[in-house]
DNA sequence: ATGCCGTGTGGGACACGA
């Protein structure tokens, strides 16, 4: 099986690179994060003439989450329960069983600045997500991948001393993250195409992906099971190239099963 | 990064992102 998870900066500016990375990749499962659009807004007859079933979630202009599926999709769970919101809930999560794997595509808050109200939705809506997390690895086999929006250590962004003071690298998110780890999920290490830092992030701006200034902020967390399973993962890093990408490149992950 | 680019909304300037 192979899985992958991409946060794609608007699932409408991005169809026509989401369509040629499908057919490309060939992925069984895909994670989507930032979809930007309303579930019904969706691109769905367009990824299902490639074989995929879709699971959206979205609210609009803002996040949005998605499944896409050509193994089956069942269960679909839009949030999860207790879900913090600002104040209501935002779409940033959606869960689906893919071939008896549990698959559940988030897109952590932001947190804007450590003394942001944002940032303390942040960790709360991290800290509920375990709860949830810990039924789910009770149940089975499970996958949680997306954009957690947290750097989990000094080697995931280029420059420490840039990231000192900001959110993705304060001690609480990133001890928000130990503690899902800490639930029984392995965070699944992927390989870099190019360079020493398998970075899934670059901001558009100043030639920072030409450069190599990045983050690993998409992560994929698997259980045990399936992460002793893994015989590949690597971040995309060609599909941050040419015209038009997102931000962000997809993480693909390989699964011996 | 003191938002230098990109997206959505709406039909221009602004909100947001990490």
């Amino acid at each position: 099986m192979r899985f992958a998870t991409w946060n794609v900066n608007s699932v409408k500016a991005r169809l026509p690179r989401l369509l040629d990375w499908l057919e490309k990749t060939a992925p069984d499962v895909v994670c989507l994060q930032e979809t930007k659009v309303a579930a019904d807004g969706f691109p769905a007859a367009e990824v299902a003439e490639l074989g995929y079933e879709t699971a959206a979630h979205g609210q609009g202009r803002w996040n949005g989450v998605a499944i896409l599926s050509r193994v089956g999709l069942d269960g679909i769970r839009r949030g999860f329960p207790g879900e913090p919101g600002f104040p209501d809930p935002e779409a940033r999560a959606i869960s689906a069983v893919c071939d008896k794997i549990t698959f559940i595509s988030v897109y952590v808050p932001n947190g804007r600045t450590p003394d942001d109200p944002h940032y303390l939705y942040k960790l709360e809506w991290l800290r509920v997500l375990g709860l949830t997390l810990a039924e789910d690895l009770a149940a089975g086999p499970l996958v949680v991948a997306g954009d957690f929006n947290v750097a989990p250590t000094d080697a995931d962004v280029w420059d420490p001393a840039v990231f000192a003071g900001s959110t993705h690298v304060t001690p609480p998110e990133r001890a928000a993250i130990a503690a899902l780890r800490d639930l029984g999920l392995t965070d699944v290490p992927a390989r870099a195409m190019k360079g020493d830092h398998p970075f899934t992030y670059w901001d558009y701006r100043a030639g920072m992906f030409h450069q190599n200034k990045g983050m690993r902020i998409d992560h994929v967390y698997a259980s045990a099971d399936l992460a002793a399973a893994v015989t590949d993962a690597v971040v995309d890093r060609e599909a941050r190239k040419g015209k038009g990408p997102s931000d962000h490149a997809p993480v693909i992950v390989d699964l011996k099963r």
